[in-house]
DNA sequence: GCCGTTTTCGGCCCGACTGTTTTCAGTCG
């Protein structure tokens, strides 16, 4: 379980500028932004540090750069205040004013924003008026019956602040994209079948393939007429554990896991991963889960406005908006409407001045900008890039012809070289990377990575397997690496000469607990120098989160890149991994971008411990299409003679 | 707090739903 240490401003630990990271300034607007909501602060400032932290954190520029050159007030969200803080922080090693601010307000409060249904202005009257600082008072609080007497508050809120803890304790409100998606498919197929639904799509951030999913946005296209009928049959679907609304165009349920077919398929997982995770105690809860989910219910004409609507994300909306008030129009979930003639109408009535939109293509047209794919509706520059018509070819899962990091029965996995192989080949791949673990990854005690003898002799045996192949005509071939282990001090693990000996070397942090005590420049050093090393390839899973479970350790990603793009163009194959277990996503789209523009190949690895394990390469690609990547990006889309070529330089 | 070639002040996306009210504030996306 997470749990929210109180918000501090960070020290500098250097003598000289500049003092603090681009992702630690982008993190200090972001706290200043939600600390503002619980002081009822005005939204549009809030919403202005909020932007300001998005623009910081994806800003591919050095910020110490910027500011000193004064082009920083250039960036569009920052002006000069947030310049100001910026110019302080990293010149002088102090954050102005915001001290008091962040002494005001209790960590408990930042917890409670987490609670569904409970936002910041009741937060700061629970706060006021009882004194309520923390979810457990809250809780208390509820149980005594001492809220519901409050004004603007009754029976149904205090039941529903409880109900909204309960699910915060277990899912922290959302859930990893692949149990969000198994459920949100599910429900989307049974919402279609319904008589009277003309088609139903699944919305929201699991369209868009966030790598975790707050609740399930359903549109479904319904003739006015037919909205009771579809209502009732919605309700009666016997894995609605809780109806929590039900309106004209809404519907508002609670899912339980017995919606999915097949059960809860949570995929694999390895041994580390499964320990972080909480391990049977989390199969338990997954299995015994629940999911919030709504269906809008809209007539046909105006479906394609719902489901741009609803797929979001806010952000994109607000870009959207606007764009079309330039135009005279107003976008809404209804429509694209001229605003002179629709005057004062609201809703549906207004929709009868709309520009017609069968799909959402018709709607990105409309104002003049390409189709942007959802998974790129993020306000992150797509709609500079959609108006100019220079949105990427994104990858597909069938660009993919191997991947590079997994495991067998030498290590961790359970499958063997010849079985890992065939499952690759049922998938069409031309190639399988095998990086076993080295020898000094133990979990619980126990050695789990091979010794380097046992490491080669594992290299002979994928020698004559490629030949066999290669002898019968199939273009297939394995392979070898090993995931070696990234030591503290930046080293790795095994000996050069048996480093030498492998086609790459996956080159991942394991011993979390010492990096994670550590700061980010020590962290940045040590991961510089693992990068540096010859022998080292690609980069696995470079910061060690765990989705839903535990942060990464600090360490500044974006000059890591750029010392990876250094020696690319040295002639250096030096690769970083998007690690496609649906519980790490690691490396983050966010910095995907970033990796490219610095020349960085990117690779997308299942981290596969048996043989369905190389399908979660899916999330893998969901994630790259994200971070805006194509084929030509990727090492997994090299052909398999092309890629056993530039690996055997 | 940010922004602006109609603006340096006065805007800033907008609608639905819920639970509380009796005309609306808070929350969500």
């Amino acid at each position: 379980m997470v749990s929210i240490k109180a918000w501090a401003l960070p020290k500098s630990r250097r003598n000289k500028p500049p003092h603090f990271s681009k992702s630690q300034v982008a993190t200090v607007l972001e706290q200043v932004a939600t600390l503002l909501k619980l002081k009822d602060a005005n939204p549009f400032r809030i919403r202005a540090y909020e932007n300001g932290s998005r623009t910081i954190a994806s800003l591919d520029r050095d910020l110490w750069e910027l500011s000193e050159s004064g082009e920083i007030t250039g960036v569009k969200g920052i002006g000069k205040g947030i310049a100001a803080l910026i110019g302080e922080s990293l010149g002088e090693g102090t954050w102005g004013d915001l001290q008091s601010l962040y002494d005001e307000t209790p960590a408990g409060m930042i917890e409670m924003l987490a609670i569904p249904g409970l936002g910041p202005k009741r937060i700061k009257q629970l706060h006021d008026e009882l004194g309520i600082d923390s979810i457990d008072e809250l809780s208390a609080a509820c149980n005594d019956d001492a809220i519901s007497s409050l004004e603007g508050f009754g029976e149904k809120s205090q039941q529903k602040i409880l109900d909204g803890i309960d699910l915060l304790a277990r899912f922290q409100g959302r859930r990893r994209l692949n149990v969000g998606l198994l459920y949100g498919e599910a429900f989307e197929a049974m919402v279609a079948k319904i008589d009277g639904v003309e088609h139903a799509q699944l919305a929201g951030s699991a369209r868009r393939r966030r790598e975790t999913v707050g609740d399930l946005d359903i549109v479904a296209a319904v003739k006015p007429e037919n909205v009771e009928a579809v209502t009732e049959a919605i309700l009666a679907i016997p894995d609605i554990t809780e109806v929590k609304g039900a309106g004209d165009s809404k519907v508002s349920v609670v899912l339980e896991a017995s919606i999915l077919e097949h059960g809860m398929d949570l995929g694999t997982i390895d041994g580390g991963v499964f320990h972080a995770i909480g391990g049977d105690d989390y199969s338990g809860m997954e299995s015994s889960g629940t999911i919030d989910a709504q269906v809008r219910m809209v007539p046909p004409h105006v479906f394609a406005f719902t489901l741009a609507y609803f797929t979001g994300s806010k952000e994109h909306n607000i870009r959207m908006r606007q764009l079309a008030i330039d135009n005279g129009l107003r976008l809404n979930e209804f429509g694209l409407i001229d605003d002179e003639k629709a005057g004062d109408l609201k809703g549906l009535e207004a929709a009868k001045f709309s520009l017609e939109a069968k799909n959402e293509e018709d709607i990105y047209h409309h104002l003049g900008l390409d189709w942007v794919p959802p998974e790129l509706r993020e306000d992150m520059g797509e709609i500079e890039a959609a108006l100019e018509k220079t949105l990427p070819r994104l990858v597909m899962p069938t660009d993919l012809k191997g991947s590079f990091h997994n495991h067998t029965i030498l290590s961790d996995g359970v499958a063997t070289l010849e079985q890992m192989a065939a499952a690759a080949m049922d998938m069409d791949w031309e190639f399988l990377g095998i990086a076993d673990h080295s020898s000094l990854l133990n979990i619980g005690g126990r050695q789990i990575g091979a010794d380097a003898e046992d490491m080669l002799e594992q290299g002979g045996k994928i020698r004559s397997l490629n030949e066999l192949w290669s002898d019968g005509g199939k273009n297939f071939r394995l392979l070898h690496g090993a995931e070696c282990d990234i030591l503290s001090d930046g080293s790795l693990d095994y000996d050069e000469e048996t480093r030498r000996q492998l086609h790459h070397v996956v080159a991942s942090v394991h011993q979390l607990s010492t990096w994670r005590a550590r700061d980010e420049v020590e962290n940045t050093e040590a991961l510089i120098k693992a990068i540096e090393d010859p022998t080292m390839t690609i980069l696995g899973h470079p910061t060690g989160r765990i989705l839903q479970s535990r942060d990464g350790f600090d360490v500044d990603i974006h000059a890591v890149l750029r010392r990876m793009g250094e020696l690319n163009a040295e002639g250096e194959l030096k690769s970083v991994e998007i690690n496609a277990s649906p519980y790490r996503l690691d490396l983050d789209w966010r910095y995907c971008r970033f990796a490219r523009d610095q020349g960085v190949p990117i690779c997308i690895n299942p981290d596969a411990h048996n043989t369905t394990g190389l399908r979660d390469v899916w999330f893998g690609v969901q994630i790259a299409r994200k971070g805006w990547l194509e084929p030509k990006h990727l090492l997994n889309c090299y052909t398999g003679e092309e890629i056993e070529s530039l690996l055997s330089k």
